[in-house]
DNA sequence: TTGAAAGCGCTAACAC
DNA sequence: GTGTTAGCGCTTTCAA
């Protein structure tokens, strides 16, 4: 690759004169701009970044660490980060934590290494020393999917969300209603508050609990715990399901009809996350959307702004989810 | 972050003696290596890859540009990209080409601008001008997808992906069987030739074109697509159907149910790629399986023997890909 | 065993 | 307007 050293001895003039042109600035004759940039051309000059990082001080490139690209959610929200970045000038460094803290902590320090000029991270576990220690080190950081003082982040609120599903359960006249998933899950005491808001009390017989964390083969999972459930009852007493994600939802349905229940007549079904599954499924799913496009653009416009000077004070960010409403629920009759 | 010199100054040495430490060099007294290191530990200590890569001229970054990031299919081979990568010591800049030249050709530039080691592109049009022109700058390039005469590349054979199906269709004594997908594409042609090495003939009648490409959206347009395709008919005398995709497979799967037709008792159903949705589906979905997890992994290797010059020529890797056979297909009685 | 010094490609302050 | 120069943080050669 040409330097601009190269194109200042074709071009007859001091490097700093190459310098000047590449950069626009003024105070450079009509007569040598017009003889670099031909040189420019001829020797399909491209500016070495590295150097201009080292002596800038600035690299113009964020990191981004997630725990798995190929989630479909984190994939999602990658994609609209890079376009964002790229947008603005910036490119970006990618790193799989795999769900492993020594593995995050590894990459966190390779980036800072690369003198990235920030970082989104979705940490597998916002209080390990590590990530705090971010905060003392002065790295501009947003934290996606949780918060923690000290830093700014975007998310969603999935307690919100479980809210409203609530709401939708009892707006269909929907009074007895199972969850899968996990008891801790903030969806699920969004849930919970939803319908005690409305007088009623989630009845903890109908808490079907999973094991493992989100993963995209647990929705066979989810197929046997909600088969035992069902088989294990005298008498089917729900008529709504809450599912933790679409693909447990999809494992619940087929449960479901293999059980010769009609969704949504017998029994509706509601899925969270609104991945395109959602849509795909017979009966379509009635789903929580998260706002995937939202969190990737503006946690990089939040950071970008840290970055420039542009915003001093931390910002916590939580969006809104969406209830879609599709075939899956009906109003009870 | 400190720099060599301030560890120099503060263990009282030259910075030239905590770079041979830093790096392990020897000729280092004992006791002046034990000094540097405390205070590199002190100080947490590390070294600036910027100023490295500029000295060294390697920067020990490779770029993967592919069209979708949120692609499944992509979003797997970026991660097992990624994690191989990490594996040898080097980070990877991510970038989308949106399906967009333009946009290609101007990542293409900035991470070359990066000086990136190497390059892994699933190019948009492998003769674009900007791809060519890849081997003139003497760029180490590994292709995803596709193959072009001057690259390495890793590949799955789609035509021997089709040809595949086509045997599975014959070994269950199909004859007449749709294809759903472009004329033009490998799989469909790999599927006649294996339906020829059989004495069949592909019944042009039962090709069910779709015109938008691969992504997520277009289950609904195989939906309608194959509907009217039913409808049309006075009676349906296929008696299975090969989808280019297993999305695509899954509209069709909702357009048969929908029009009575049972799976795979009246009808069998292939899809193509293998994504976690074909186990998920009722019935399961027989599928072609593409080793995504391979590409990655094999990419890399490649690229990087070609970067440390452990491999001159070019490489063309082409994978198999596997039928998985489930519940959609069986034998006609 | 150690330090001084050159230089990677660039920006910018300083001189003329 | 233009060139010279210092210096970003590092590696490596050369001398001592």
């Amino acid at each position: 690759m040409a330097t601009m050293e190269e194109i200042a001895e074709k071009a007859g003039v001091s490097q700093a004169t190459v310098s000047r042109v590449i950069n626009g600035h003024s105070g450079v004759s009509e007569r040598k701009r017009k003889l670099v940039m031909e040189w420019v051309r001829k020797l399909d000059y491209q500016p070495n970044r590295t150097a201009q990082s080292l002596k800038n001080k600035k690299s113009y490139l964020i990191g981004i660490i997630i725990p798995e690209i190929s989630n479909p959610y984190f994939s999602e929200i990658i994609e609209k980060v890079e376009i964002e970045a790229k947008n603005q000038g910036y490119n970006v460094i990618i790193a799989n934590s795999n769900g492993n803290k020594q593995t995050e902590k590894n990459v966190i320090s390779s980036m800072q290494s690369r003198q990235i000029d920030g970082l989104l991270i979705a940490p597998i576990d916002k209080d390990s020393s590590h990530i705090k220690n971010l905060i003392k080190k002065n790295v501009f950081v947003v934290m996606l999917t949780q918060h923690l003082n000290g830093f700014s982040s975007v998310s969603v609120s999935h307690f919100n969300g479980g809210f409203k599903v609530a709401e939708h359960f009892n707006d269909l006249g929907h009074q007895s209603i199972a969850f899968i998933g996990n008891e801790n899950d903030p969806k699920f005491k969004g849930f919970k508050k939803g319908l005690s808001k409305n007088g009623l009390k989630f009845d903890n017989n109908n808490l079907i609990e999973v094991k493992s964390w989100g993963g995209q083969m647990s929705s066979h999972e989810v197929y046997n715990s909600l088969n035992n459930f069902i088989k294990s009852k005298s008498r089917i007493d729900i008529t709504g399901i809450f599912a933790y994600n679409d693909l447990a939802a999809f494992g619940a349905m087929n449960a479901l009809v293999d059980n010769g229940l009609k969704i949504p007549n017998d029994i509706a079904v509601v899925g969270f996350d609104n991945t395109f599954i959602a849509q795909e499924l017979r009966p379509t799913l009635t789903s929580v959307a998260q706002p995937t496009g939202e969190i990737g653009r503006l946690s990089v416009e939040i950071l970008l702004k840290k970055i420039e000077g542009k915003l001093v004070e931390d910002k916590e960010v939580i969006l809104e989810s969406r209830l879609i409403v599709r075939e899956s629920t009906r109003k009870l009759e």
